[in-house]
DNA sequence: CTCCAGGGGCGTA
DNA sequence: TACGCCCATGGA
């Protein structure tokens, strides 16, 4: 069991997180949160992929203070945390997501991970892993329109196989700077900018990635009609990207 | 440059 | 209940 400080104060939530082939459970009362894991798991595999290395009260704290619109929503989304989230997983998600809103992503991704993903155990508990490359590859473009996915059926099917067969190399992907991380995933089929953007912030931790999409992009024309201070920031503007967005979104 | 491509959630009436 | 509106990317 473990402990985070947290973004807002709720009764009794529960959540599920599913990463990989792995499964947490996390239960929040009030700014306690505990973790359903062992010290090990969570030691090897979820502090990392909570970040907990990262101090958010320093990137909190440097921020301009007469910026009160921004400290707001620092404080606001102060245990706001940019995941380590697993790149494939990362890169066919946000393919899911452009044009299309979270209700039916979470259906999307749930159908996709159910139909062609591993079934895993945790005692009685059951949940599926999210697909490989591998075998998404194996799919046809009918058989992920079936799933509801749209025009971007295509495109999943031509990434994962490029994935696949190493055309499109994720461990190299891995290793590169922002600028360059960009470029590569800027190369796959159906990622355009925005796309890039999450998923280096998402899933490379590139923090200094910044996605703009229109309700970002209403946030900036509202608060910073002169444009975003990315100079105070430099680097790490990603981060506070998620704090506007969370305040936007919750308040 | 403009338009269109699934589809469903969501705000509005 | 029923109606538009929205959305990121690539292709025509």
């Amino acid at each position: 069991m473990n402990e985070l400080g947290s973004a807002k104060t709720k009764v009794g939530q529960s959540y599920e997180i599913i990463a990989r082939d792995k499964r947490l459970v996390a239960t929040q009362n009030g700014d306690k949160i505990s973790f359903y894991c062992s010290k090990e798991e969570f030691d090897n595999h979820w502090a990392n992929y909570f970040d907990i290395k990262t101090d958010y009260e320093k990137i909190i704290n440097s921020i301009d203070k007469k910026d009160k619109y921004l400290c707001r929503c620092a404080r606001s989304a102060s245990g706001v945390r940019i995941l380590r989230q697993d790149l494939f997983e990362m890169i066919i998600t946000f393919i899911i997501s452009q044009q299309n809103n979270i209700p039916r992503i979470k259906k999307c991704v749930e159908r996709l991970c159910e139909t062609y993903g591993k079934k895993c155990k945790d005692g009685d508990d059951v949940y599926y892993a999210f697909p490989t490359a591998k075998k998404l590859a194996t799919l046809s473009e009918e058989d992920l329109l079936s799933l509801g996915l749209g025009y971007r059926a295509k495109y999943i099917v031509k990434v994962a196989s490029d994935v696949a067969n190493k055309s499109f190399d994720l461990k190299a992907l891995s290793k590169m700077d922002y600028e360059n991380a960009k470029r590569a995933l800027l190369s796959l089929y159906g990622v355009g900018v925005k796309v890039a953007n999450c998923i280096c912030l998402f899933a490379l931790h590139h923090v200094e990635a910044f996605p703009i999409d229109t309700h970002i992009k209403q946030i900036l024309n509202a608060n910073y009609p002169g444009g975003f201070p990315f100079e105070k920031y430099d680097g790490y503007a990603g981060i506070l990207q998620q704090y506007m967005f969370y305040y936007d979104l919750h308040g």
